[in-house]
DNA sequence: CTATAATTCGAACGTTCGTGCTATTATCTG
DNA sequence: CAGATAATAGCACGAACGTTCGAATTATAG
């Protein structure tokens, strides 16, 4: 009982090196096994199946984010700070959780967004929830008069996640390291851009960051 | 000589097909033969192997790229029109090439981005141009001074491109048929944040909306 | 310490994968 | 229409895939 969930972390950590470089689908059960020092069929009994595999990978994903990006960021008050934490966390995760390949999360969209099924559906509800968690942030914003009152929310929400995919594509498929700065800098462009009248000296100094960065 | 090339064409459509939906990964000889009406040999022949067949799918996509956004975009005059043509015409490419499911170039792209070998080049070096031809249109309106003299074009192409992968994921795992609106609101704001007066003034102007009096 | 339960293994299953061959057609050329 | 060439089929291969099952092993609780 308590020897099982150790080896099935175990399993878990390699299976995110694993599917982070190579994708879900390449994950494969056998080559898995190997570099856990297991039997395929020892691997199998913690899972069941392959999808059962995937579907805990997935799992095991969220669970990172919500400890890496989600939840240093409600420390920081609710409205721009956070929102901008947020941001700043999630573009740097897949570092900070020493995933050596890109986001599982965003290539796992791309790779099961037409293939029914209960990893699509895992996949597709999390980044609705994502994406529900940056507008609250944002409405939080408006709402603290960070952000103009016809700021619309949903639409910001879909830039940022738009941004954060474009800066993973970037720093994987054009080994550029500079994808994290850019769109932070676009972020920044973003909020200065929905500003609101109040607050000035937190305008200038979003200001000063975004020049910064560059 | 002119039937293998007839066959060729036939085999790649339904590969697109295949690909859009599912993937390169599962874009597999034995399901494309069947689906071709041909024998798995039959077919291996016209492509030497998996790899070749992977390269022949995404040089078409290419082709059909080109055919469908590039060069119906490069009639519209050089700068902003011709821009705004590129983006409209890329976010509705993969209805108007007939895709049932994404685009492929941005599945391939991010299923290979940790995958070396000729795909990844193939797809890298495509998207890089992309980029670059994205940058050379911007750097264009900024000529004809539809866009500020300070206008980063690299920086814009790369927002740009962020917002047709989002829009693709919004699209296909979202189901949701405004993405491409959404994509196309936000360029217009992008266009609209670097259009207009004379460069110098910009940083001041920034700052007095700010409200900060320097 | 022993009994019971949880883990892991080994071997095998049927499929499908990509890839070679060798024939056998179909197509083009002269 | 002939011969040459290109295109396709048939068959087989080794490997890897996910999966099953019973046996062996190990950990845990009484």
């Amino acid at each position: 009982m308590r020897k099982g969930q150790q080896t099935r972390n175990a399993i878990l950590d390699q299976a995110l090196a694993i599917a982070s470089r190579a994708g879900l689908a390449r994950l494969t059960i056998g080559t898995l096994a190997e570099r856990s020092s297991l039997s395929k069929s020892g691997l199998f009994a913690h899972f069941g199946s392959k999808e059962g595999l995937q579907l805990a990978v997935i799992q095991e994903v969220r669970q990172l984010y919500s400890a890496l990006v989600f939840q240093p960021a409600m420390q920081q008050p609710p409205g721009l700070p956070r929102l901008r934490a947020i941001v700043e966390n999630w573009l740097e995760w897949t570092r900070s959780a020493k995933l050596p390949g890109g986001c599982i999360m965003t290539a796992a969209a791309y790779e099961f967004d037409d293939f029914p099924g209960p990893v699509r559906e895992l996949v597709s509800q999390s980044l609705r929830e994502l994406r529900k968690t940056l507008a609250r942030s944002v409405r939080m914003a408006v709402e603290a008069g960070q952000l103009r009152e016809d700021t619309d929310a949903e639409q910001l929400a879909f830039e940022i996640c738009a941004l954060y995919f474009g800066a993973q594509l970037d720093a994987r498929l054009f080994d550029d390291s500079r994808a994290g700065e850019r769109a932070l800098v676009a972020f920044e462009n973003l909020i200065e851009r929905h500003a609101g009248a109040p607050a000035p000296a937190a305008a200038a100094a979003s200001l000063a960051r975004a020049g910064a960065a560059v």
